[in-house]
DNA sequence: TTGCTAAGCGGACAGGTGTCCGCTAGGTTC
DNA sequence: GAACCTAGCGGACACCTGTCCGCTTAGCAA
């Protein structure tokens, strides 16, 4: 075996690990299971979602160790269409009004996701700092947002990602329910004005 | 029994009830011992609270029905006193200059307290806005360094508390560990810069 | 005092999260 | 195919939060 591995590729020996066929086809059933679950009812009981999938507690938390990385996992995709559309935003508009409106969007699936927004805080928040685990995507689409702006000269130099998700953290304690609409708008527009503040532009 | 309290007092009849005495004397027992354990380590079980004051689990979640209630109560005494700063700075120091300094007590302070922060930002989100319950000292607070600002024309007018309490949500995420301090500061400055940006003074 | 009454007590219990560990079976080698 | 060996399984368990409900007792009236 030995042998093989050091074949196959040294990569791979430490992270991504080719993982066991069984242990996929378990991991693709927990994920299916859990959207469904979560789409019903955001705070479903995990062991709930692990009976369903048919593993037991031990399996579903070594695949997702808490709450956060299973929503967050969950998710993935859509989060990281989320962060696709920075791109796009940034092509056919100005980058302050590209940056607005990401944030807009975000703002609107945090809120249509229930869940994904306490995921976000928890992830955001708990370990350091943005050290999160599926936060790669965004992280990028908002290095990318900043940097355009910056150079636009509508958003002060200096910014960096973590300032930015400290900045907008008061979106992920808005209740999805009630006018979150209202209250996100205020808040984005005060953290855009902040944001504004102290560039070359005025 | 009943002329009685038609005797005492009317307005009694709802809030604030007069309490029997045993019960006064397990709730100060409860917060006497959650002040020492909480103190020690942040996340101490409620369970082993209740236990050290002498009490049952019934009596403790009927005196506080969650953990954050337990905290805000706590450090009530505490978040008062922060709270009062606002009217001493105000008294001392430019309208813009108090309300930033207020915000760096406020977030030395939630660095310090370990705990404190999970709850305000528990107690800023979950329910509704800020409804909160430890919250008034806070937000009066908050209401009148806004109205001393807008008036002196340094920050936008129409800024409510909510607003306010959204835009430093980021606050109560930062680690008390590591460098909060500079990445506080960071966030608060662009706070700042946010009231600030279509106010008449400029 | 004595008796009454409901405010308050407190422990048992239901439900959830996350851990641990002996056993199972997937993958590989011969 | 057989044998091995370890990644991975999964359920029992420890611990926590929060609820419920029969019992106790403080406070009052006579």
């Amino acid at each position: 075996m030995r042998r093989k591995r050091d074949a196959q590729a040294e990569a791979e020996t430490r992270k991504d690990a080719p993982l066991r066929s069984d242990a996929q086809r378990n991991r693709e059933r927990i994920l299916e299971v859990a959207l469904a679950e979560l789409t019903r009812s955001a705070d479903a009981p995990l062991s709930a979602i692990a009976k369903k999938a048919g593993v037991g507690q031990g399996t579903f938390y070594r695949n997702f160790p808490n709450r956060e990385a299973l929503v967050l996992e969950v998710y993935r995709y859509e989060v990281q269409q989320v962060a696709d559309t920075a791109a796009q935003l940034l092509a056919t508009r100005a980058p302050d009004r590209a940056l607005r409106e990401w944030m807009d969007r975000l703002a609107q699936y945090a809120m249509a996701k229930a869940g994904l927004a306490d995921a976000m805080r928890r992830a955001t928040c708990s370990r350091g700092s943005l050290a999160g685990l599926g936060h790669a995507p965004l992280t990028s689409a908002i290095t990318l947002l900043l940097a355009a702006n910056e150079e636009a000269g509508t958003v002060r130099p200096g910014v960096t990602p973590d300032d930015f998700l400290l900045a907008i953290a008061g979106l992920w304690q808005i209740d999805p329910h009630s006018d979150w609409q209202a209250r996100a708008a205020r808040l984005l527009d005060l953290v855009m004005d902040g944001l504004r503040a102290g560039a070359r532009q005025r």
